[in-house]
RNA sequence: GCCGGUGUAGCUCAAUGGCAGAGCAGGGCUCUCAUAAGGCUCGUGUGAAGGUUCAAUUCCUUCCAUCGGCACCA
């Protein structure tokens, strides 16, 4: 009887679809799909979920700006999001938009699930029309709207609240004890710190007219409908089959140990706070951990539409290539703190680390090995042990390393494994002829496999190519380290050629 | 204001209560299999002031700088 395979679950925040993908979500969906990948490999049955937030009033707004229908709004725009997989050679599994029907009876049974939590009450607030949120007095400006410098309304109207304040004990032990683990550390205090500050009941639904009809109406009351977050957040379970498949939603969520959320600093506490209890009023099964990573800034500043630094995930690999910018923001990036894009940073690492390093070692390996036969078979017991010994190390460092998210490091011992490469050239000399030569090759022929078969889950076009010039066949390609290889070398055009 | 983090070579970051390291960039030398690629080599720099200690970058105090969190904001 074959072994049960073990289930993985990932998911991405869903960005808000008024606006272009930028390099900051690129960011994002890229360290799910490491992750994903890496537990593939792992033998584990994955599942990768990402999507898009469409029921946001923004999308409203910038649909009537634009003069079409929100629904043609959200359409076109989640489109953009969905051709990341192409551009980015992303691997997810579904993507739910939350304009769906499967979202929304998701959200609607999820709502009622909860119902019990969820009371209503008069809300009376300062409510600026520009910004269309509530503002509290000491947030404004000489009673100004900061945005705006207008005076806000004040406005009173009925609606749902959630009783998060009851579940503040509950949700304290959880996150303490890492029931749910928060990553990094620094995170996970600070939610804790916000815990302990008191948790108050927030607003989970919107007057309709306010909403002009667009989201996911209110069970039972036709006048509101639910405030973004709380139905955007039932995403993560909707996609799996909450509402409309119940052996997959057993499977994939609550049968499933290992459910990780990788969302930017930004909307940790929904995530960490807000969902958290409200899986525990539906009695639902909880994530496992919630990985924060940080924010891309551009030449040190805040990416904004108004500063008109908003790098586009498209052009960047329109212009260098998927794997250089998966490697860059993957390498570059500190991945749970602020990290800074410019072009002469990617270009940096282009030139150095793609090209001069991993590219050119490919280049000299091939060429040297083609220069004494096309065809070699390794046993990889006449190999250098120290060499295996080296390679298999990387391999414990790459797991260690992602097992902490730290996709930076794990490149990093990748590379120093190249360098290590570059040397052992030097001091063997495999260019020229004698004794020893055939074997430094054969040595060398075995790291490059290694390492392309390290980098698969960061660089999967890069590893294929690789393969391809060994001429590996694609079953020997298991992630693993294997006995005995059989090696038909080609020579092809450079990696990547420098800039 | 309150809470927390950080401050190390031009840049990005390591490290340990005991002579402070790596990558990139830059200078010099050099091999030639390779994408003018590779290798070797060159760096007294721990924000400031005190304190504990035989010894502090590491522990403590104060200060300065900077970043983050503090209720509906990627």
């Amino acid at each position: 009887m074959p072994l049960k395979q073990k289930n993985f679950y990932v998911s991405t925040a869903l960005p808000y679809v008024n606006s272009a993908p930028h390099i900051g979500f690129a960011l994002e969906i890229i360290q799910a799909d490491v992750i994903a990948r890496n537990h593939r490999f792992l033998g584990e049955e994955v599942f990768f979920l990402t999507g898009t937030d469409e029921n946001s009033l923004k999308n409203v707004k910038a649909a009537q700006e634009q003069g079409i229908s929100v629904k043609n709004f959200v359409d076109k725009n989640a489109k953009k999001f969905y051709e990341l997989k192409e551009i980015l050679n992303l691997s997810f599994d579904d993507f739910i938009k939350t304009s769906e029907e499967r979202h929304k009876n998701g959200a609607e049974k999820f709502w009622r699930a909860c119902k019990k939590d969820i009371y209503k009450k008069a809300y009376k607030g300062l409510y600026c029309v520009g910004c269309e949120a509530f503002y509290k007095e000491n947030e404004l400006i000489n009673g100004l709207c900061p945005e705006h410098n207008i005076r806000p309304e004040l406005i009173e109207e009925e609606n749902y609240f959630f009783t998060l304040s009851k579940y503040q004990k509950r949700l304290k032990k959880i996150i303490q004890e890492d029931e749910v683990e928060i990553i990094p550390k620094t995170r996970k205090n600070e939610i804790l710190s916000f815990i302990n500050s008191g948790l108050e009941d927030f607003c989970i639904s919107r007057d309709i007219k306010r909403s002009q009809g667009w989201g996911v109406p209110v069970p039972g009351d036709s006048t509101q409908i639910q405030w973004t977050w709380f139905d955007a957040l039932s995403n993560y379970i909707n996609a799996p089959g909450y509402a409309d498949d119940n052996k997959k939603f057993q499977k994939l969520w609550q049968k499933n140990e290992n459910k990780l959320h990788i969302i930017g600093k930004g909307v940790l506490r929904f995530h960490a706070v807000y969902w958290l209890s409200m899986l525990l009023s539906a009695n639902l099964s909880l994530p496992k951990r919630i990985f924060a990573h940080g924010y891309l800034t551009v030449n040190n500043e805040k990416m904004s539409k108004s500063l008109r630094n908003v790098v586009s995930p498209f052009e960047l690999v329109e212009k260098y290539g998927t794997d250089p910018v998966r490697y860059f923001l993957l390498r570059e990036i500190p991945p749970t703190k602020d990290g800074d894009f410019t072009y002469e940073k990617f270009e940096n690492r282009y030139n150095s680390d793609m090209a001069s390093g991993l590219g050119n070692l490919v280049a000299r390996i091939i060429k040297m090995a083609i220069g004494l036969n096309s065809k070699f078979q390794i046993q990889t017991k006449s190999l250098s042990p120290e060499i295996q010994a080296r390679a298999s190390k990387i391999y414990e460092n790459r797991k260690k390393f992602l097992e902490e998210f730290k996709f930076n490091d794990s490149l990093k011992s990748i590379w120093d494994l190249i360098g290590f490469c570059d040397r052992y050239i030097e001091k063997e000399k495999p260019w020229q002829k004698n004794e020893k030569q055939k074997n430094t090759i054969k040595n060398l022929l075995y790291l490059l496999f290694n390492i392309a078969n390290l980098i698969q889950p960061f660089l999967p076009e890069t590893a294929e190519k690789i393969f391809k010039q060994l001429g590996i066949k694609p079953e020997k390609i298991t992630g693993k380290l294997n006995k005995i290889l059989n090696f038909k070398i080609k020579e092809a055009k450079p990696l990547f050629p420098k800039l």
